[in-house]
DNA sequence: GTATTATGAATGAAAG
DNA sequence: CTTTCATTCATAATAC
């Protein structure tokens, strides 16, 4: 663990002693400990989602016989409907699980128009999908999480 | 997701001479990368919650639609319907008159989201209600109140 | 019991 | 990036 030598950089600062008290403070082995443990909670709780979508995926398919047009399976695979009067794109359950994860391994940063076009590319392999669906789906899922969390924040005050 | 702000008003200054020992602790940055990461937690974590709700639900609908309930294991293990249905949120009469009054008074004005949390605080001494729901109902309120110009458009001109 | 309507909620796309 | 609009889906209420 490295001394004062780092302060100097990066402004590491030590426990504050404020009228003759102090205030105890993480060490470098305690913040490497916890974002560890953070860090594996990321990972299991992924593989969770990974494994509730293929799940929900094949409950899916059993419940295309029920005649849901939620399960149509036209839809699901990607196949819009001809006949009707479908004008937005809809991301197919597939690509909705590559961007998810993506945006998870982001954990939404901005992404850059040759990160876009890459990520189209992949995406198209699924069904049509251009640049444009992609960048707006990235705007849309940015504010979507922020006022998720301001919500959160509402409810448990300001930590 | 924010950047860093203002260091200056939060930077954590100075390490303490606690006997002569200094402890390093964590910098602003080093606690904008675990923000990150516990970010990136929750987002993943509010997918499982929504899958979860998804879940429930498809389930209640395929054990409505076969009258079986033995196929739910959940049902099976005693958890009742009260919890496991999606409730949404209904305006009471009254706030519904206080809603309606506060579109005609505005008339298109647009609503800032320091109005909404005031309409809510309002809203909330006559029944639960939340931000979210506000903003909703102000979205599907004027969405109503164009499509019933149009309407009334479309019948002049026929005359 | 089924079909229809009204509306809360979700979201892709566009405007600002 | 933030806000707004247009469309769609799901559900509660209602009519048949």
């Amino acid at each position: 663990m490295d001394e004062r030598e780092k302060s100097s950089t990066n402004g590491v600062s030590g426990g504050c002693a404020n009228g003759g008290l102090v205030y105890p403070v993480m060490t470098e082995e305690q913040i490497q400990i916890l974002r560890h443990q953070i860090v594996a909670y990321t990972i299991i709780s992924e593989q969770l989602v990974q494994m509730y979508k293929s799940f929900i995926a094949q409950q899916d398919f059993i419940g295309m016989e029920l005649g849901n047009p939620s399960c149509d399976p036209l839809m699901a695979l990607g196949a819009r409907k001809i006949s009707s009067r479908r004008q937005r794109w809809a991301p197919t359950p597939v690509q909705l699980q590559i961007l998810e994860n993506l945006f998870i391994q982001g954990s939404g940063t901005t992404r850059t128009k040759e990160k876009i076009k890459e990520i189209t590319n992949e995406l198209a392999q699924h069904g049509p999908v251009t640049e444009s669906n992609v960048y707006n789906w990235f705007q849309n899922r940015r504010a979507k999480s922020k006022k998720r969390s301001a919500q959160f924040q509402s409810k448990t005050e300001s930590i």
